[in-house]
DNA sequence: ATAATATATGAACATATGCTCAGGTATTAA
DNA sequence: TTAATACCTGAGCATATGTTCATATATTAT
């Protein structure tokens, strides 16, 4: 007989825990599910080729769907697929001047994620 | 007969483009294909739920597979599939203690990205 | 050595994702 | 009003992703 935790533990489902006390701290310290869904969603909005590029790309100035479609090299339907994504999150804003909407940065929380995240990659 | 840059642009490939000063300075400044593949990839390992779970956890402590298999209710394999994933790309140390891989966060990055993520989302 | 434990790996499968195409809406110009 | 421009949306399709299962490797205990 041992004092490993892993004995005191549901053996009927087969599941191994080593520390059990662990566990407990991680779901007691864990985010809430609503606030978990909303920062992987934030996440994998930049976790993608194309919207990392426009995002970038409006960091300096704002642009409109055809300037970004020509920059990427892909359809306009394309980019407006990505664009009301981004808008969704309140990554981007938009403003109409006539009948071209201009997008632009929501905030700079994507300018300080990226300095943040090429601080990561170029270490 | 305007002075639109669209009326610049080649008809051939039905491009449409309003402002091709634009498209130049966003190619000029955009980031090498390698950087821009690097950050896509740390963005999209952070934007899944199982692996942002994972994150926070070892934000607080170091944690073992079975640990975390524990806390997040999938198998253990699922885990390790993901905990090879954030290794690869640095986000993710292990250190062996006998049989037992102990992983923790491989610097203060993760948490920092997290903090300014949770900001944005809050706001 | 042999068995048990802890983790890793490859294959397979269901789901998610990003793109294009076709067509729709909104704004402007003739 | 009609045509043209700028953008949006839904469907369909090819690819990517996350999980489980079966199995393999590495370490420890008997």
């Amino acid at each position: 007989m041992g004092t490993n935790s892993q004995l005191l533990s549901d053996d009927l489902c087969h599941v191994r825990c080593i520390h059990q006390e662990r566990v407990e701290r991680a779901k007691k310290t864990s985010l809430t599910e609503n606030e978990n869904i909303k920062l992987c969603q934030l996440f994998k909005a930049m976790g993608d080729t194309t919207r990392l590029r426009i995002l970038r790309a409006l960091e300096k100035e704002e642009m409109c769907v055809c300037d970004l479609a020509v920059f990427l090299g892909i359809t306009e339907s394309a980019v407006s697929h990505q664009l009301r994504l981004l808008r969704q999150l309140h990554l981007v804003v938009n403003r109409r001047d006539g009948a071209i909407l201009y997008y632009r940065l929501d905030d700079d929380h994507v300018s300080q994620l990226v300095r943040i995240a090429l601080d990561h990659i170029r270490e």
